[in-house]
DNA sequence: CTCCAATCGCAACTGATGTAGCTTTAGTAT
DNA sequence: ATACTAAAGCTACATCAGTTGCGATTGGAG
């Protein structure tokens, strides 16, 4: 069988897809429901099922669309003003009303579903990978330690944001958001997030 | 209408409590369902969604008991080693093939329901609040700057943890924890984690 | 000891989520 | 054009979480 990249199949694809994020927009994730899916997209339950399985198949495709999708990671020429604005664009996305609640039915879903867990993984490592660039760059300009670990100051950054997001559930403001790229920077320039130590 | 603490109310609220933590403990957050929790306990289905509603109305109660017990809050004699057993307790707590699950549980209940995001807030509140105790010793000491904001520093040091837990489905080491200690510390030392900074 | 109020047990019911079997449609090849 | 096939549509059904109304049991008060 051959590609059919205009066909029906890849039409209703289209037509979920996006049914999918706009229902996630509107409701979250407790509110995603394959009926409602269906109906939005005009495409019958069934086919849902049988292509997705459930919501959090739909889930997964979100994510690996999302992951396709480069992200703008910061340039501003100095380490501090990149690390508080990755920080900030996270805090911002999160609090945005529309991307919020998507990004915020990823971590959701994950926690109930294996496989919306191991894509949100995937999701996260290319994250990484594409934000641990501000680091290196750091590291060129002579701002970090040569054996820092670029990834693990990404982690140590945006790691409270997410913490007070999906665990304390304490408010999370642009000042916190800063101070905890300020942190990341204080701990990469002291060592503690060296590659080998 | 008197408090009847031997009655059969009592009873059956502790066998529920009980049947709930076993469930959790065996099958998780997934597989704790109201028929399982009420054939265990013996208790009859309805009884239980009038008194809990639902298996977040479980979860909400089991976390108030949870926040009632207190804990270890370490004191080693110096900063170092009271975060990093800080955060071993925290990874091992998790990594724990009986606590591991229930831990997992609250955060997993708090991502669908109100109540149970509310009961887990008030949980990490008063953990917070213990174990900044350490924190304030270590000011105390001598150990960290006056002005440091002593669960700013808690926050930081264990919110990499359930990063990797819950965020990025990443492993969580012994070392992992440490190094989340040692970056906290340094960012203590360096003024970034201050109280009005 | 008797009565009363609260709570629990029970069985029948509702609604939503998910499935099975079959028919129809759309895209492609001859 | 015509025939073939994969995928979507449709109906009917199965399942299960959660609810309701009522009768039974419990524990305490007078």
């Amino acid at each position: 069988m051959e590609r059919r990249p205009g066909g029906r199949s890849a039409r209703v694809g289209d037509a979920v897809r996006q049914a999918t994020l706009a229902e996630l927009a509107e409701h979250g994730y407790q509110g995603l429901t394959v009926d409602n899916v269906a109906e939005r997209s005009g495409v019958h339950k069934t086919t849902v099922y049988r292509r997705w399985g459930s919501t959090a198949g739909l889930i997964r495709e979100a994510l690996q669309q999302a992951e396709a999708e480069a992200w703008p990671v910061p340039d501003t020429g100095d380490v501090r003003g990149d690390l508080r604005a990755l920080t900030r664009l996270v805090q911002e996305g999160f609090a945005d009303p529309e991307l919020g609640p998507v990004s915020t039915a990823f971590v959701a879903a994950a926690v109930q579903d294996q496989e919306a867990a191991r894509a949100l993984h995937a999701f996260y490592v290319s994250r990484h990978a594409q934000s641990a660039g501000l680091v290196r760059r750091a590291v060129a300009r002579g701002e970090l330690p040569e054996d820092v670990d670029p990834e693990e100051v990404i982690r140590f950054a945006v790691a409270p944001i997410f913490y007070r997001l999906f665990v304390t559930y304490e408010p999370v403001t642009a000042a916190d958001a800063e101070r905890a790229a300020d942190a990341a920077l204080a701990a990469a320039r002291s060592g503690a997030l060296g590659g080998t130590s």
